[in-house]
DNA sequence: GAGCACTGC
């Protein structure tokens, strides 16, 4: 039943053929007997003349063709990996590069120095490798390091049609790279593998590829499946039409696993406990507990969602109190041969062993959420009943508002999960919505890349310098400091464009090459100050992987599991309001939880029992542990005289360290401080308790699980907003209001220096200093005056001219300070313009830029080279000698300037 | 006073 092949698009004359080359591959004869029952396999001919014809090539086929493990095969055979080049091929998921890297490698007879994997954390390349399975992101990081990929002949990019972000961005700049290869003389293949029905993402698009490149299509060898739609659609109760649709299945059909889609944790959990009271087996362990439970996601869904129904099936009171006689009429059971079979993906190498056989009569069914969609293949699925839903995460890109809803999935998605039924037999595929809902679907989900923030690629772009328009993006990144500011000068028009196209600066290098967010890779590039890094690590890593604590908050179905559900929040709640502890520790606020928890965890050798006991996921701590591992490496490499490492007893911050880190997370996240508003303006009920955000109208809150939620501290910092019941800000910090002018300095807007208490002169910076009050940006909030570098501008040289008059910069200048005409306070009053001595002082010091202590020495220094070089290694400061010369120079030559304000008599005695 | 799908460096 396979798609036939059209020929590949050749060019009119075809480049003289070259040598054949064959590199010898010793499989075993099993092997070679399943790989010819492979559709790919009869077209082996046809993609490696398009290979050798053309620098893109485009293979569209689903999954089940085995192009994935056969094409590099093919590439090997002919040469491609043999010499100095290697064959590149890229997985949107970690699982899938690691497996297939094993597969091919078997498939082979090839160890695993030869056919290797790379993810983020782990690898096994050697030098000896020549075929290299890894994640896209993997691929992204060694473009940053080797723009033209110099060690691959060929680069494979695997399941394109998912759109992933990293996956888009690699076809982006490969689309570039092979041209330039090309130029060198060192060609680069590239081939495409996609889904037939996303093919035209990549070949229609003009300005990834002028020429169109050819399209090879393969069948595939998957089992025919019968779809079969509902007649009506229920308008919410998707999850009571499986239950009834599942019921019916098991009691008419024959033996067969049944795969259940369902949009959350809770219908998962709540429709197995429906089943399993409705079909009773033995006990079936508590998702929460048990020894088997190795992770939480895999297990959750293994454990709880497998439910093995029995034959001899109890009586179905709720399948039986079914109202709806088209939806429970026998009808839409059909087995009859439908037109309606649709291939699907659904050949994911290396089974997940987490799905145990169903015991004997019984029958498996697996209730899940988009998971088995891609992620996980579970074998002996015959029946697939689809809600036609799933969750997802909406991401307001101007507020920066999180929001999870369940919304109609694409006919793409509906049709790889109706595949799922075709894997091992012929299958049905049940959805749970009629044909006219179906053809209402979008095509496809929208590309990854249009849901997401991108403040992290575009950093990863500048750091290739690619330029790329998306301002808001760099507008946080100037923020952070990582881009040089454009000028302010200049139309409106020139600024905007200067905006777009600022350099990379070199904080923005070392944080591009932090792998995380760069709200977090600036934390991290701040924590080298203040001996905090190992904290800012774990926190970085903690805050990344998210989501560190289990969900108990689940319906429950009777009282002994509410008691029990109850039992575990108390001690989670408990844990965590110890972690946070008292004082400074607690200003630190949710993200002293976490690194509390992660610093407990570790001290307990991150065990299971321990995750277990005190409501922490497991697979999280264990992604944590390897996160801290990789950011401790990549910070020695950047900063080698820190020599960190990774120390399981870490001790818990200091009180001083802690109110570091809480800098550190106002200077990464200045963009998401929120203030209470104070209870004397809150008009309005609905703004109780309630913080104002820079970005949003509407009052959001602290959320009850945050250990903050009853402190109610004036200022705080979010990690994210979710919006649920109400807008909940989540993961909270305190901060300090006076933090914000001197951290945040481009989030604030200053008001004059003040004159009281007036400007002073810092003898540790040389400096003019002064205190200044600001108000926060977009809201105005009034923040504390602080103590701060004077403004450049005429008035700083003015403060300087004085205190250097008064004798604070060089201190031996006090003892002239009293035969001055007249005081050096009239250089502030203003009227002193109408002295010349004190106008011409003034524009003397600013001539020459002098307006902080250091600048006066280089003056001096730069005038005087011959004379004085000698005498300026000693500290001029302290030493009276240098201290008259350099009055007497300032007097007679260069800047002429005390000479009009000095009074004659005591510039005689002096020269 | 609550309830979040999945994935990658």
């Amino acid at each position: 039943n396979s798609i036939p092949v059209p020929p590949p698009r050749s060019p009119p004359t075809l480049p003289p053929s070259q040598p054949a080359i064959f590199i010898p591959v010793d499989r075993s004869p099993e092997i070679q007997e399943a790989r010819l029952l492979l559709p790919i396999l009869a077209e082996e001919q046809v993609v490696m003349e398009a290979v050798t014809h053309n620098r893109v090539v485009v293979i569209s086929g689903e999954t089940g063709s085995g192009k994935t493990t056969q094409v590099p095969q093919f590439l090997y055979e002919a040469g491609y990996a043999s010499g100095d080049g290697i064959i590149g091929v890229t997985e949107p998921r970690r699982v899938a590069a690691v497996s297939m890297s094993q597969r091919v490698a078997k498939e082979m007879n090839l160890s695993d120095r030869v056919v290797s994997y790379q993810i983020r954390y782990e690898g096994n390349t050697t030098e000896n490798t020549k075929i290299k399975f890894m994640t896209d992101g993997v691929l992204l990081k060694e473009i940053q390091r080797d723009f033209l990929l110099t060690k691959y002949k060929v680069i494979i990019i695997d399941e394109a049609h998912e759109r992933s972000v990293y996956t888009d961005i690699l076809i982006g700049l490969l689309s570039r790279i092979v041209p330039l290869r090309a130029k060198r003389g060192r060609p680069l293949k590239l081939i495409i593998m996609s889904a037939t029905l996303r093919v035209e993402d990549f070949t229609a698009n003009e300005s990834l590829f002028p020429a169109r490149p050819p399209v090879i299509e393969v069948g595939t060898r998957q089992f025919a499946v019968t779809v079969h739609f509902n007649k009506r659609t229920p308008l919410d109760d998707y999850a009571g039409e499986a239950f009834r649709k599942i019921c019916k299945i098991h009691r008419m059909l024959p033996p067969g696993g049944i795969l259940v889609f369902l949009t959350g944790q809770a219908e998962v959990h709540s429709l197995c406990r429906r089943l399993r009271r409705s079909f009773p087996h033995r006990p079936v362990p508590d998702p929460g507990e048990g020894e088997g439970r190795k992770s939480q996601t895999w297990i959750d869904l293994a454990n709880y969602s497998s439910v093995p129904l029995e034959e001899e099936e109890a009586e179905d009171r709720e399948a039986g109190s079914d109202g709806d006689g088209e939806a429970g009429s026998e009808a839409d059971l059909d087995l009859g041969d439908g037109d309606g079979a649709e291939a699907g993906e659904c050949l994911t190498p290396g089974v997940s062993p987490v799905f145990r056989p169903a015991p004997g009569g019984t029958r498996l069914c697996v209730v899940a959420t988009n998971v088995a969609e891609t992620s996980l293949t579970i074998p002996g699925i015959k029946y697939v009943v689809d809600c036609g839903k799933s969750k997802r995460r909406f991401y307001d890109q101007l507020t920066g508002v999180s929001t999870f809803r369940v919304t109609w999935i694409s006919q793409a998605s509906a049709n790889q999960r109706a595949g799922r039924a075709g894997r091992t037999e012929p299958g049905h595929c049940y959805r749970l919505y009629s044909s006219a809902v179906f053809a209402d679907f979008e095509e496809f989900s929208p590309a990854e890349i249009t849901r997401r923030p991108v403040d992290d690629l575009v950093l990863q772009m500048k750091d290739l310098n690619i330029e790329k328009s998306l301002v808001s993006a760099e507008e946080l990144l100037i923020s952070l400091g990582a881009l040089v500011e454009p000028l302010q000068t200049g139309r409106y028009k020139e600024l905007e464009r200067a905006k777009l196209s600022c350099p990379i600066s070199p904080l923005g290098r070392a944080m591009a090459s932090f792998p995380v967010a760069p709200r977090y890779a600036k934390m991290l590039a701040l924590s080298r100050q203040h001996d905090c890094m190992q904290y800012a690590i774990t926190l970085v890593s903690a805050l990344t992987v998210r989501e560190l604590f289990e969900e108990f908050n689940r319906p429950a179905v009777n009282e002994e599991e509410t008691q029990k559900l109850k039992g575990k929040r108390a001690r989670v709640a408990q844990m965590q309001r110890i972690w946070a502890g008292q004082g400074v520790s607690l200003k630190l606020g949710d993200l002293m939880v976490v690194l509390g928890a992660v610093g407990a965890c570790e001290f307990a050798g991150c065990t299971l029992h321990f995750c277990t006991q005190n409501g922490l996921r497991y697979k999280a701590m264990l992604e944590i542990r390897r996160l801290r591992a990789q950011l401790t490496n990549a910070t020695n490499a950047i900063y080698p005289e820190a020599g960190l490492f990774v120390d399981p007893k870490m001790k818990p911050p200091l009180e001083s360290q802690v109110t570091m880190l809480r800098q550190m997370v106002l200077a990464g996240l200045g963009d998401q401080v929120a203030r209470r508003l104070p209870p004397g303006e809150v008009l309005e009920d609905k703004w109780r308790n309630a913080y104002k955000t820079p970005l949003l109208d509407d009052p959001v809150f602290i959320h009850p699980s945050s250990v903050l939620f009853k402190q109610l501290p004036e200022f705080v910092v979010y990690q994210e907003i979710v919006e649920t019941s109400k807008m909940y800000m989540k993961g909270l910090t305190e901060i300090e209001a006076e933090w914000i002018p001197l951290l945040l300095p481009r989030y604030t807007h200053f008001e004059k220096p003040l004159e009281s208490p007036p400007p002073s002169y810092c003898p540790d910076t040389g400096r003019v200093r002064c205190h200044r009050a600001s108000t926060f940006y977009r809201v105005g909030w009034q923040l504390p005056a602080v103590e701060m570098d004077y403004p450049e501008g005429l008035d700083r040289f003015k403060h300087f001219a004085k205190f250097l008059l008064e004798g604070k910069v060089i201190k031996k200048f006090a003892s002239y300070t009293s035969c001055l005409l007249s005081s050096p306070a009239v250089l502030l009053k203003t009227w002193a313009k109408l002295q010349p001595r004190t106008d011409i002082l003034l524009q003397a010091l600013a001539s020459e830029g002098v307006d902080c202590r250091e600048a006066l020495l280089t003056t001096w220094k730069k005038s005087n080279q011959c004379e004085y070089n000698r005498r300026l290694d000693l500290d001029v400061l302290h030493c009276g000698l240098c201290a008259e010369e350099l009055y007497r120079w300032l007097c007679s030559v260069d800047l002429l300037l005390a000479l009009c304000v000095v009074n004659r008599c005591s510039v005689e005695t002096t020269q």
